[in-house]
DNA sequence: CACTTGACCTGTCCGC
DNA sequence: TGCGGACAGGTCAAGT
């Protein structure tokens, strides 16, 4: 669910709350979600000052100046919120930038696609984009916070996660490219390098799996999931089930074509996810208001108006419009 | 070897 | 109203 426009989301969001911020205290409730020994977090995280933060695919990278790197995957419903420090006010008399930049941090901010809420998305539907009480999160931590980062700037990282799919884990920011889940992650799709002839190259390592399979494996191209595999299929009008040795180059570089756009739409919207959804301003990202046949089944195609159906391919829901997509 | 399926988890929704 | 079960999907290990 975060995919690649939302970890990325999630990453501009970060870059902007949290480099600069020194991390003096970790406390996690569940092991997996922090497999690092005490030891490591002492050495390595505690007094760290995080410097950048990064993507590869779905993984976010968190570079610290203790020449360790924070690896985050939010698998399926990870969340990075940053809340700054309420009772901290810098600056009083002059209202800089910067000052009124660290007035809107301290309300709750997410950096997550997938917030979880108590509002239905019934009602989550019912407010307008930008309405002022978007913000969808509410005391934390809370039951779904498995790591809380504390910052001298009394500012707090909390990852959250629902489902405990996800993780972090401290590395050695020089091993990373040598550390093997990284290692075996295809290109980048938006890599200007990364074009046509590439990607069919890539894709036709799977010739005998089906399309849909083969754009969700991370290893034939970076940071697509299930949103964006039944997006840009249905708009190059391929059948997901579809063998790969079946689909001719042309229409593998118009997937490919329309991979690219959508994924650059839904960054420029702020990501998109079937549940609940703010920005880094604490706003719902809109890309869903976009989407052409993801959970849209029992509806019409906007292309032909044929109805929309729910199948399974690749072990995974599929939505496709049977009449467009041969 | 290439590919598919099951496990990891919890919250939600549906039918009885 | 309560309860069981199906479902959601990213990734890896295990199975075919």
């Amino acid at each position: 669910m975060p995919e690649l426009p939302e970890v990325e989301t999630v990453r501009r969001g970060l870059l902007e709350l949290v480099v600069g911020e020194t991390v003096v205290s970790e406390t996690h409730d569940w092991p997996k979600s922090f497999p690092n020994s005490k030891s490591d977090v002492k050495q390595f995280l505690m007094g760290a000052t995080i410097s950048d933060v990064r993507r590869r695919a779905k993984v976010l990278i968190i570079d610290l100046d203790s020449d360790y790197s924070l690896i985050v995957h939010l698998k399926m419903t990870g969340q990075m919120v940053f809340v700054g420090n309420k009772s901290q006010s810098r600056e009083p008399k002059v209202v800089s930038r910067e000052t009124r930049h660290r007035i809107r941090s301290s309300r709750v901010r997410s950096c997550d696609p997938q917030l979880k809420s108590h509002v239905s998305g019934e009602s989550k539907i019912r407010f307008g984009a930008g309405h002022p009480n978007d913000s969808l999160i509410g005391e934390l931590p809370d039951r779904s916070t498995r790591v809380t980062l504390t910052m001298k700037s009394g500012g707090k990282l909390f990852f959250n996660d629902q489902r405990k799919f996800g993780w972090m884990r401290l590395l050695p920011t020089a091993q990373l490219p040598e550390v093997d889940f990284l290692k075996k992650i295809g290109p980048e799709p938006l890599e200007d390098s990364f074009g046509s002839k590439e990607f069919i190259a890539q894709v036709r390592r799977r010739n005998r799996a089906s399309i849909k399979a083969a754009m969700l494996d991370q290893t034939v191209v970076a940071g697509v999931g299930n949103i964006y595999a039944d997006e840009s299929l249905w708009a190059a009008k391929i059948h997901p089930a579809t063998k790969v040795s079946d689909v001719s180059d042309v229409k593998l570089a118009t997937l490919l074509k329309e991979l690219k756009s959508i994924l650059k739409l839904s960054i420029e919207k702020g990501g998109s996810s079937d549940k609940n959804y703010v920005n880094a301003e604490g706003k719902k990202g809109s890309y869903i208001d976009f989407v052409q046949v993801f959970r849209r089944e029992g509806q019409d195609c906007s292309r032909c108006g044929a109805e929309i159906i729910k199948t399974r391919v690749a072990g995974r829901g599929t939505h496709v419009c049977l009449k467009c997509q041969k």
